[in-house]
DNA sequence: TTTGAAAGTTAGACAAT
DNA sequence: ATTGTCTAACTTTCAAA
């Protein structure tokens, strides 16, 4: 991870469609050691994939929630088995395995307010593992696109 | 959105860099019909854009937490500024403003628990709007990389 | 809207440095 | 490791359906 390679990560968060050669002359390489280089990164495991972003108010869910959610008994199979049940639902977007007062926080985007009660009813709340749940309605949501090492 | 563009946007989400005419074939379109669609997408802000998912352990930023931060007062003033304030730090992943007994959930990486400590104390709890936060170290974290319509 | 064809551009491989 | 060159593959435009 030398000056270069930060500034491909860098690039490519910010827009992962841009073409080769036009990375390579942000850079001042040849588009040749720019492609090697970006497969360097993404051979190495620091890149990991390429995503398109959507707009969930396009997709129909514009209502989003993070769920907090405490679960007994707190064995390694236990906590396996609820996160494996949750990344299954559509409604999930992204799943915390946190320690301290809660033991999941669970970011949920659905139609509207009726779905996400019925989703806490139906889906959640009837799980034997679930002691206590508390869910949060999301005002707004902030991810920073490009993330950077530090110092 | 008819089952052309919610395949597109599925296809896209999981590999934002393949190439327009894979994308076509996949589709059995034409990649002048794709490239149409896609372009249609994206102007109508369905696909928000392209990015690079990057490894925070590659990025030396293998410690994770939220936190669970409460301010006052409460106005609209207080609340945008604070979020101002979040997203210009590079620790800071992902701000979340929510109901309910927090006001911020703020998604943070770090290199170690050391400088999540300073973190708190330096760039956190110094803050005149901060009455109250506790932080929760993150031991999983788990997001579904396509976003579908539901039903 | 969708398409095929044409023209311009790019990716990817490779030998040389 | 980086580069220029090469070929195959690709993107993008546009006239036609």
């Amino acid at each position: 991870m030398d000056e270069l390679d930060t500034a491909i990560v860098r690039e490519l968060q910010r827009d992962a469609r841009q073409t080769n050669r036009e990375l390579a002359r942000t850079l001042g390489i040849a588009p040749s050691t720019c492609l090697e280089r970006v497969r360097g990164l993404r051979n190495r495991g620091v890149i990991t994939g390429y995503r398109a972003t959507v707009d969930l108010r396009s997709l129909g869910r514009p209502v989003q929630a993070l769920l907090a959610v405490r679960i007994r008994p707190l064995s390694r199979e236990v906590i396996e088995g609820f996160k494996a049940y949750l990344v299954t639902m559509d409604e999930v977007l992204s799943v915390y395995v946190v320690a301290g007062g809660d033991d999941f926080l669970v970011h949920v985007a659905v139609g509207d307010v009726d779905r996400l009660h019925a989703f806490l009813m139906d889906r959640l709340s009837g799980r034997k593992e679930v002691v206590d749940f508390r869910s949060s309605i999301i005002y707004q949501h902030v991810a920073s696109d490009v993330i950077t090492e530090l110092d």
